[in-house]
RNA sequence: GGUCUCAUCGUCUAACGGUUAGGACACCAGGUUUUCAUCCUGGCAAUCGGAGUUCGAUUCUCCGUGAGAUCACCA
């Protein structure tokens, strides 16, 4: 039985926007912790000044924020282990460092830019892998902080295991003398992040797979550091819709608060990103966010990169707005009526959001979907022209037909324009017609609403009222 | 180029070494007494190639091939 405490982190560089890889690899490390009743430390990763987005670092707060992934520590809130911004624990990196330089592990870079160029150059030109360890100085200066600080590294073979991957190795020509602290007095990621999880008490490293590679150097310095290590679990990429490149901005990556925008809902965004190289061995597809806390395991992350497929995402959207009670889905709809329904009531706008719930795909449908139940729609009778049926029929039937319409569905009485009533008048009308449903329904439907889609016939007319019904019919009849 | 990793339908994926290789999205065809983007039914569609181990390989091993990552005073 382990007494580990488990404390995940999510440790994003204030670089830009949040793109689903990043939040994904959030949401697993956060999955780790709250399944286990851990912790969740957010650390703000800002050691490379020239990179920074202002504003960047409220946006990542604002997107864990809107999702719902929550963080028991971090640079908004504070923790036992502040600061959780990196530029604000310079000396705790410089005394790290210290040790190092006191035990031999870690020594002054002496050589300019351009020395370190022609090393490099020299290197291409005879087909040899370039490394920095080949040109250490024999007796470095004395590090003054003006110049980079660099490990001298012990070249070993390493074989580690990885929870997602499995166990993996490299060997020694892998190993180098990386960078510690900048000449600007910032420590790499390299260096600042191991020190922070350490003494942040990290215990699971959960982070993208481009750090693979750096993986070894990292041991090299857990092991100078005289570090015990954490549990690492690397991360696949998503990768672009189109071409097998890594998700990235120019591939049109979206940010995730975009697709909130867009009448995404949280829960779907979830949903989605942990079934992109995550599954619990069942056909389930919809889960909850509780029970992707409790289902979740790292040992069931997928190896390989997944494609971020946009259709699935809207056809999981739709399933989770299905998912919802009308008055939780009416608290989320607030932004997303048609400016025709500022003044709606409340219980109209429930009424008509209970007819098209089962048709939204995303919140954003919901303007299309119900702005002609609060104004007059603008007649568009090339609807009529496209549909195969219609298009059929002669005008003067059209007309027939409407005025038929008109006329059953008045006799109906106006406190009684229920929807079964004008259902029975509806069926009535095919009697005494002697048309089609396909043909007499769309009809009606279309110059009611001249909307490309909408909630059952019955429902719709008796929402909009008999008054509002007739009105329509007599337009288009008159229109013809 | 060196190093590392990965490889099942178009896409996301399932399958203690034994299945007619399963599900979902998308697509196509029907259906539900209106449209439809809901719902139901059906269809199309995959183990990268070659050796080996084994009675038996999607699964284990090796060799290819393909893809990705990385080789910064970026993270």
């Amino acid at each position: 039985m382990s007494d580990l405490i488990i404390r995940t982190r999510f440790a994003p560089s204030p670089t830009g926007f949040m793109h689903v890889g990043g939040i994904r690899t959030a949401l697993f490390a956060w999955f780790v912790a709250r399944q286990a009743n851990g912790a969740f430390i957010l650390r703000l990763e800002d050691t490379d000044q020239k990179r920074e987005v202002e504003g960047s670092a409220d946006h990542i707060l604002k997107a864990l924020g809107a999702l719902g992934i929550t963080h028991d520590e971090g640079p908004d809130i504070g923790g036992p282990y502040a600061p959780y911004k990196q530029s604000e624990r310079l000396e705790i990196y410089k005394a790290w460092a210290k040790k190092l330089i006191d035990s031999g592990r870690a020594y002054a870079d002496p050589y300019t830019p351009a020395e370190l160029d022609a090393f490099r150059e020299s290197a291409r030109a005879n087909k040899k892998a370039f490394l920095y360890r080949d040109h250490r100085p024999e007796t470095p200066p004395a590090w003054d902080g003006s110049t980079p600080l660099r490990l001298r590294s012990d070249p070993k073979a390493y074989n580690w295991h990885d929870e997602v991957l499995g166990d993996l190795s490299t060997g020694p020509e892998v190993i180098d003398d990386i960078i510690l602290i900048k000449s600007d007095g910032f420590p790499t990621y390299n260096f600042a992040h191991i020190v922070d999880d350490a003494e942040m008490k990290i215990s699971h490293i959960i982070r993208g797979q481009e750090f693979i590679a750096s993986q070894p150097n990292y041991l090299n310095i857990y092991e100078a550091l005289g570090l015990d290590l954490p549990i690492f679990a690397t991360m696949p990429h998503i990768m672009a819709e189109s071409g097998n490149k890594k998700l990235g901005k120019r591939d049109g990556a979206k940010d995730v608060l975009d697709y909130l925008n867009d009448g995404y809902l949280p829960e779907t965004m979830i949903n989605f990103i942990a079934s992109l190289g995550w599954n619990d061995g069942t056909e389930q597809e919809i889960f909850t966010v509780p029970e992707l806390i409790k289902k979740f395991s790292l040992d069931r992350v997928q190896k390989s990169g997944a494609r971020f497929d946009e259709k699935r995402l809207e056809w999981m959207n739709g399933q989770h707005i299905r998912l919802l009670t009308l008055d939780d889905l009416y608290e989320r709809v607030t932004d997303f009526w048609p400016a025709s329904a500022v003044t709606a009531s409340e219980e109209l706008k429930k009424h008509v959001l209970a007819l098209v719930q089962d048709r939204l795909k995303t919140l954003k449908d919901l303007a299309i979907l119900t702005d002609y139940f609060f104004a007059e729609p603008k007649a568009d009778w090339s609807m009529i022209e496209n549909n195969k049926q219609l298009a059929q029929l002669p005008k003067g039937e059209l007309k027939q037909l409407l005025q038929a319409s008109f006329e059953a569905l008045g006799e109906v009485s106006t406190s009684d324009f229920t929807p079964e009533a004008v259902q029975e008048t509806l069926n009535q009308l095919l009697v005494t017609t002697g048309q089609k449903p396909g043909i007499l329904f769309s009809l009606i439907r279309t110059v009611v609403s001249w909307a490309p889609f909408s909630p059952a016939l019955d429902h719709t007319l008796s929402v909009l009222g008999k008054e509002t019904s007739l009105a329509r019919l007599d337009a288009a009849i008159k229109d013809l």
